[in-house]
DNA sequence: CCTTTCCATTGACCTAGGTCAATATTGATT
DNA sequence: AATCAATATTGACCTAGGTCAATGGAAAGG
């Protein structure tokens, strides 16, 4: 079956015996989200959590005044709304879909169900909590510590390590979003990037940054 | 025994057998901190954990230029660099103690032994972990979408929740940290307490802050 | 293929808040 | 109490980056 397929092979339930991952295949529910339709939104009740069979939904909160902070963005393997299902709260900030998507909904009681029945598939949940709370550290760091061409420069690093790629790499999101999980606006990211061109360090064709300084690169950071 | 009995009020711990409180407080060790000593740094291996049982412990992040951003202060009953127990990597932040301070350190191989042997201890773990995400995707959108005023508005409101007390609240950390912990640096903050009596919303004597104007408080946030 | 809508860029401007330096105040140590 | 060190405040200054506004480009839907 398709959806016990796509779940064996996440993070979050790797190393789980066929009757796991046969149980857990049950409880979860097909769902079909357009491009910017929401998921969630904060302060919602959370009776369960989600995770991302295709596409990619932004996890975001927004400010008074209409300025949106990205938390994450998630892809395919992924858990979304995770968090409240461990103590009872509403959803902590919006999910929406970026493009279209296909999502797994496990309805709360009974994923803690299996999480209380199966070691393993709670080791994997603290592990990807822990992994989730690193990287909001980093981010934290980054907002705080660095200015935003140090920040450009960490994502940009960041992505040629994950496209294995040192000289060029490829927006996998519009500038806009790009600004908004950098913690900054379109106008200033654009200025960004103007600067960094000039200084040699990078070329920018559309999605596609050629890194030409990539040591230049670095001592931005 | 003392140690047990420390453990038993803990969040972390609460609700698990007198077999289970044994076996934890059998892997547990004391450790006893000065004043301004450091606990582990960033990047250490991490070969366990800790719980604060006495002082408080501030965990943060130095940038190059040597800035200083505070994550979390924690106190008492708090579990600290429990992060890296579950995915075996180094600890993400540096750890040191703000009084003279009382630990209990718990081996990591022992400590994940008994997570797995014990659902209602995954599940406590599990929802410690949730409720750290949440606080980091707080803080994320206060540095990402609150000015400075708004940040301490929403520190002075959360210390007077946790102090019962609507009219006045007492610092519970030096001005410095406390610039720290909201992401900015002592004289901005100076400036803003400053600002913020000439307001008329605040009295500040030393680390006695009297709210004049609660209202007007909120409304900065 | 067209057109409408969204996305990105650029310029002029302004302000929040950081830097540096001097001084004041508090608290710890003898 | 006296001294020293840490902490806090204040002033003068400057710059990163946000705001507002105009325009150019790309891409999705008919």
């Amino acid at each position: 079956m398709e959806i016990k397929k796509s779940i064996a092979a996440s993070v979050l339930f790797s190393g789980l015996s066929e009757e796991e991952l046969d149980k857990i295949a049950r409880i979860a529910v097909v769902k079909k989200i357009a491009r910017g339709e929401m998921i969630f939104f904060e302060h919602d009740e959370a009776t369960g959590f989600y995770m991302v069979l295709e596409g990619r939904v932004k996890i975001y909160k927004m400010s008074l005044e209409g300025k949106e902070q990205i938390l994450h963005i998630f892809g395919p393997g992924e858990p979304i709304g995770e968090v409240p299902v461990f103590h009872g709260q509403p959803f902590p900030a919006n999910a929406m879909a970026l493009v279209n998507a296909i999502l797994l909904f496990f309805p709360r009681r009974e994923f803690v169900n299996l999480v209380t029945a199966y070691p393993s598939l709670a080791l994997n949940m603290l592990a990807m909590l822990s992994l989730r709370l690193r990287r909001f550290a980093a981010q934290i760091e980054s907002l705080s510590l660095k200015e935003v061409p140090g920040r450009l420069a960490s994502y940009l690093i960041y992505l040629s390590e994950e496209q294995g790629s040192a000289t060029q790499v490829t927006l996998d999101i519009p500038k806009g979003q790009l600004a908004s999980l950098l913690g900054t606006i379109p106008e200033t990211l654009s200025r960004i990037f103007a600067r960094m061109t000039e200084e040699g360090l990078i070329r920018v064709e559309g999605r596609i940054i050629h890194i030409d300084d990539p040591e230049g690169l670095r001592a931005k950071e």
